[in-house]
DNA sequence: CATTCATATGAATAATTATTCAATTAATTA
DNA sequence: TAATTAATTGAATAATTATTCATATGAATG
């Protein structure tokens, strides 16, 4: 049990720590969307959108419903929201330079080069 | 300013989303440890431990400090116990199956095999 | 029921991240 | 200050994860 839950922690950490994910969320916050849209805004091809939205969906980070042909996506605002509050909380209090703990290297990565550019934390 | 909040959110959560860096985590929350320790105890290289003992540290969600020859480090329980909590709660409600969205393939991936038991949210 | 629109899937490849091993630094103490 | 203990670093390799492309599925409509 105690196991599972920590397994769990790993697969909650490992499908937020993507940028095309974290944009996603980040997306849904203005409100539901379907698979074309997001492709659309992010500007990334449809099927990666789709192989993205599952882990994200499996977490139970966000809902789907289909409607018609279109498939929509939603955020789960209850948990979603206070997860990045206070990741936000610690990040002013424990990360020197206000909001990043980033070294000049890590921002540089190429892993977020192309990631859109979200803003979960921008009315809080 | 927010572009940077994100890209420290996806710093954290991929600081996280690694088996070894948890349990090092929750082996903290006994109380500070030396690398010795943590190594003896997670039973891995030392210079494993360390390499992963340093995002952490840059994260903020630990703090280290030298006591003679040996540098002990302990948990950032403000902030780290509330993501815990958080994400115990989401898993409750959210998971179907008590604290796994797991699919049995997760379940049985490869690389979360080695890593130790720990167990983050046993008492709450 | 063939076509179109919308999304999902699988498998190959690309990219990233983890682990290991050897070497180095750093702080004590004999 | 040489030797010992403790921890870090770097670079090579191993392992994992992401992305892409082609194809498949599924639902609606002419």
């Amino acid at each position: 049990m105690k196991r599972e839950l920590n397994e769990t922690c790993y697969l909650f950490f490992s499908t937020l720590s993507n940028p095309t994910r974290l944009a996603i969320l980040e997306l849904l916050r203005k409100g539901e969307k379907n698979v074309t849209e997001i492709s659309n805004t992010l500007n990334q091809e449809q099927s990666m959108i789709s192989h993205n939205l599952k882990p994200l969906e499996r977490c139970g980070f966000i809902f789907s419903e289909r409607k018609k042909r279109k498939r929509y996506y939603s955020l789960n605002r209850e948990t979603v929201e206070p997860i990045f509050k206070i990741f936000a909380y610690h990040s002013e209090k424990y990360c020197p330079e206000k909001g990043k703990c980033l070294t000049t290297e890590h921002l540089r990565k190429r892993r977020y080069k192309e990631a859109t550019n979200p803003m979960y934390l921008s009315h809080q």
